[in-house]
Formats: C-alpha cells, sequence, structure tokens
DNA sequence: TTGTATGCAAAAGGTTTGCAATGAT
DNA sequence: ATCATTGCAAACCTTTTGCATACAA
C-alpha cells in the first residue's frame, strides 16, 4: 500500500517535471487523493478529501491543480450528465457505466470494448483520438432502492 | 420543412398526453427549438434561441420545461466534460464525436457502433440498458485554427 | 533568486426554489 | 373548476479571476 502511493506520486512528480513545473505539496495530496479513487469525483469531493490533510488547502487551488493535471495528462475530465465537473485519474482507454438514477458513475473493464474499430473521422471531418463506450443502466443500489420501494407499496395497499 | 416542424411537434404532444401534462405555448416553442438543432445545446443557449419567438420566457421555465422533457423521454441529458448541462432531442440509440479543444459535439451515425456487445452488466452489478461510444477528436474548425497558428509562427521567426 | 503556485476575496456562470399569478384541460 | 405551469426574485452551487504573498527549484 505505502509502496503503491509512492509509486504513484512518481508518475505525478514526473509528469512535472517533464512539463517544468514545481511539485508542490498541494499538488501531491490532491493527486494522492485522486489517484485512490474509482467514483470520478467533483473537484469539491476532492477538496473535502484532501482538505483532511492539508487544512488551509482552498477550492481555487484545487480548481488550478486539476486542470493542470489534464494538461499534463495525468487525469481526465470525465464526461458526465451533471452540472459538475469530474475527474478521473486513469488515462488510458476504458469504459463507464454510469447510474440513471443516482448518477454514480463505474469504470468496465472489457478487452472486447477497448478494439472496436471506429469508422472514419474524415466523413465528419474530424481527426479522432480515442474513444470510450458510455453504458447507462442501474446500479445495484438503485436496484436495491427500487425493490424495497416496491415492497413499501405493495405493504400499503 | 412546415410538414417536419409539424410532425416533430406531435411527438411532443402526444408525450404530454401520454404522461397526464398540459401542451404548453413554452413547452411547444421549447420543444421545436431543441428538434431542429443536431448541436447538443445548453439550457442557455436555447433560452437564447426560444426568446426570438417568446420573449416574454424565462429561464427558469426553460430549465424546467427541459427537465420534463428528459423525463417524458423525448430528450435527454448529453454526457460533456464542460461546466453547462446539454440537451440532445434524439433519443435512440446514436454516438458522438467531441472536440478536445472546443468540446463541440458532433453525431455519428455508424450501424457498426450500433451492435456492440456489451460484457454482462452483472459483473459489476449493473442492469445495462443501452450505451453510446463517446469518440474525441479535433474538429475540423480546430483543425483549421491550428494551421493557422502553425503558419503564423512560422512566419514570425 | 526567479518564476510559478497558493490563498483570499470577489465576480461570474449555471441551476434551483418559493411564491403569486396565469394557463391548459 | 382544477391542477399544473409560468415568471420573477432570490438563493445556491460551481467555476474563474485579480492580486499580494509564499514556495520550489
Amino acid at each position: 500500500m505505502a509502496a503503491k502511493t509512492t509509486s504513484a506520486i512518481r508518475v505525478l512528480e514526473d509528469a512535472c517535471r517533464a512539463g517544468g513545473l514545481p511539485v508542490t505539496t498541494q499538488r501531491r495530496e490532491i493527486y494522492d487523493v485522486l489517484v485512490h479513487r474509482t467514483d470520478h469525483p467533483t473537484a469539491d469531493q476532492i477538496w473535502d478529501a484532501a482538505r483532511q490533510r492539508l487544512p488551509e488547502l482552498s477550492r481555487t487551488t484545487v480548481y488550478r491543480v486539476l486542470d493542470t493535471f489534464v494538461k499534463l495528462g495525468v487525469a481526465t475530465r470525465t464526461p458526465n450528465v451533471g452540472a459538475a465537473v469530474r475527474f478521473d485519474p486513469r488515462t488510458e482507454r476504458h469504459h463507464h457505466a454510469m447510474c440513471r438514477e443516482c448518477e454514480c458513475v463505474i469504470d468496465v473493464e472489457s478487452p472486447n470494448l477497448d478494439r472496436i474499430r471506429l469508422p472514419d473521422g474524415a466523413l465528419i471531418g474530424f481527426e479522432f483520438d480515442d474513444y470510450s463506450v458510455h453504458i447507462r443502466g442501474l446500479c445495484a443500489a438503485c436496484q436495491r432502492r427500487r425493490s424495497r420501494r416496491e415492497s413499501a407499496t405493495r405493504k400499503e395497499r
């Protein structure tokens, strides 16, 4: 675990050096929070978590640091349907399942989805870089919520 | 053209009746704006367009009406990486190309992408409904912008 | 020492809510 | 007549900006 944290931070350090940017305490903490989460947190959620260890940390810095991460290529903004931007520490090709009720996002691993053949981007004037598959559905928690609600309704009658 | 507008509006009217909701002037105008656009506009862009014909229309109403459309199933919120929610009048399976520079979104038609085999949702506790493919890349306009910038840089030297 | 990052305060979007008046069926 | 919708104003949440100070290299 400790070893894993160390190697994860190294990714950030290398990226900062490559970009000629200083490795600050804030960047380290924020990256550490992000890289240990798989729930595609918003800037505010990251701020809440990082403040536990860095109480002086300002929201502004979180926004700026996340922006830097995206530019450095150590994080991505994930497509989402809500009003707050979400971030993902994974930059390789992978896929997402999104709950239609609670809007939570879960990573989907699938070698099949990784090797889809895209149409020719030139047809719509695009240069295609990469893609991901977004699956909509109902997550486990919301399925439970739904059946609880249904059995409650049945009892009422 | 006129015939197309009429039949498009019928989709909304049917949906409202099915949901037991009144068909208001505002809902008609907003639907008319949305259904004739393919650029996945934000609520504000829709407001700007609809106000041309309905000057009293308030922003609040646009937000509420779009929400109703999504609940009625005549529009969807499209996944996006920016700070403003975007809407799409298409509810059938289709795919999107998104520009990494300007964040514009263009529809991608492809029978191949329409028949991807998804992994088993149960593996991550999900009930999968549907999916779409999100392609990232550089749009035609941003490609031109880029080459213009490059030739300008060359002249400077 | 130098250039960049940070924190604060304030502003600028974007979205939601309460309430009285209006409109659709 | 009835119930839902609309517009307004205000609140709320998210993100950005300007500026003086602090920090990493």
